[in-house]
DNA sequence: CATAACCGCGTACAACGTACCCAGTGGAGG
DNA sequence: CCTCCACTGGGTACGTTGTACGCGGTTATG
């Protein structure tokens, strides 16, 4: 009855009133599970290995957090404020949507492991809040509330879709603790057999792209990312066109 | 040495050569996860719980599966199977992209634990390889394969991403043990905070606008998923037309 | 019919999250 | 100043998890 009233980690505060002072805090735990995550995933990241981290004991850290869920709320809304958002709404709306994208893109790449931590547990977090206000505001004058919704789901799903993709791969890697040419070796047969089976033309067709491919790994993320944003630009007033067409340099339009 | 050979368990023979009928089944074991799953949530579909389901010892289900996270390899897959993709590719690219997402929107619906089983668990499946094959079929004929692959990246990201917000909420819910009801009475003093603090006015618009939602969430799904389509439509050759203009029949082209 | 390869599964163990309890500490009230 | 008690860090212990190991029984193959 003490605790749960409690919704989540975020109506709970820090630091009571008396007391002696607390020698660590939420943030410095957060931090060190983030390091651990960062270096052997994010299942490394026990209680006990955290506490070893900061130099506590494995209990001291429930005095700072509820539980390990709440603890991976800490560390989900701590990677949003990754996201450098700075100056965004700046009134070029094409210019902000493709660094808030390349930004979240860039974080799940650092922090692979985020793929692990599923969408309830990020909700509310102040950092998740003011990434909301600030994504939401890049179209707010432009469309209603519905609409803008709409597009940024389209939006959110391609950059989480394609970053979850690019990160599946290291992740698999990372837990069956093999190397790329290992795994190509071991995957080898089983791709093998699946291509000679004949029944798979075009699976056949992707891993002989994937072999040879025509663009890096950025640049196909940039060419879905443009494609994306001209379907924004298509649901847009006229009034909503940029100020200068400084931007879309190194991509020209799509010509088969 | 005897089974790490292995790379997953779809290069694993169900079963061997000699020795005694086995009892059970990898098909019948996956059935039991997903039945528990659908019930109690995946994380309640331990071994021990479906062995029981099954009325086998927990030790038993390691002569069929190497290891947990394999058996959710096959639940992964076996999820895939019930998305309908029947006479798909049919000609008609945008019903059956339509058909599709609303295929795997519904799946997701139905089993909204998969959110919580990771993209690098999904691969290799053959129903995924068959999904795979049939649904880049569709626009095989139209572009190229990179240009096929960027599209669906962004088609899936969408339906994926919907679907995941879609059912973050209903797990959240589940897991809480909470009726809707609770859960906004226990939240509510959060988001009344966000609200009074004035920090936060297009969050706050979004809470109005959830509070009396202009359209349903299957109508807000295929909302977005016609301005998908219209965005693969204008990525598409004009010969990639429909032969009739039957479907689009309860969306009408957008005009603010 | 002997044998080796398989079967189901009971026992056991390490690692996990965390409930409970304790002794120590330091700001508030006298 | 002292006293008090809400707080602190953290050791011990428990229930649950995945799963290694080995047993005794079964069956296709030689």
């Amino acid at each position: 009855m003490t605790d749960a009233e409690y919704m989540n980690i975020w109506m709970r505060p820090e630091r009571p009133a008396r007391g002696p002072k607390p020698a660590y805090s939420r943030a410095q735990i957060t931090e060190a599970a983030v390091r651990i995550a960062d270096a052997e995933g994010l299942e490394a990241a026990t209680m006990r290995r955290i506490a070893a981290e900061i130099g506590a004991g494995a209990m001291s850290l429930y005095r700072y957090v509820p539980s390990r869920d709440d603890l991976v709320d800490l560390v989900a809304d701590r990677l949003m404020a990754e996201i450098d958002l700075e100056g965004i709404p700046s009134g070029d709306w094409r210019a902000d949507l493709t660094r808030y994208a390349e930004g979240v893109r860039a974080m799940w790449l650092r922090h692979p492991w985020i793929a692990t931590v599923h969408r309830s547990r990020t909700s509310f977090g102040p950092n998740q809040l003011l990434l909301i206000e600030r994504l939401m505001g890049v179209l707010d004058a432009f469309v209603s509330i519905d609409e803008n919704l709409s597009l940024m789901a389209i939006l959110n799903g391609y950059v989480e879709g394609a970053a979850r993709e690019e990160v599946s791969r290291a992740e698999e890697l990372r837990r069956s603790g093999l190397s790329e040419s290992e795994w190509m070796a071991r995957s080898g047969p089983r791709i093998h057999q699946l291509l000679e089976s004949g029944e798979y033309p075009i699976f056949r067709k992707i891993v002989m792209e994937a072999r040879q491919p025509h663009l890096s790994r950025d640049d196909q993320f940039r060419y879905g990312l443009e494609r994306v944003l001209d379907c924004i630009a298509a649901a847009l007033p006229s009034t909503a066109e940029p100020p200068v067409a400084a931007h879309r340099e190194g991509q020209q339009d799509r010509d088969d």
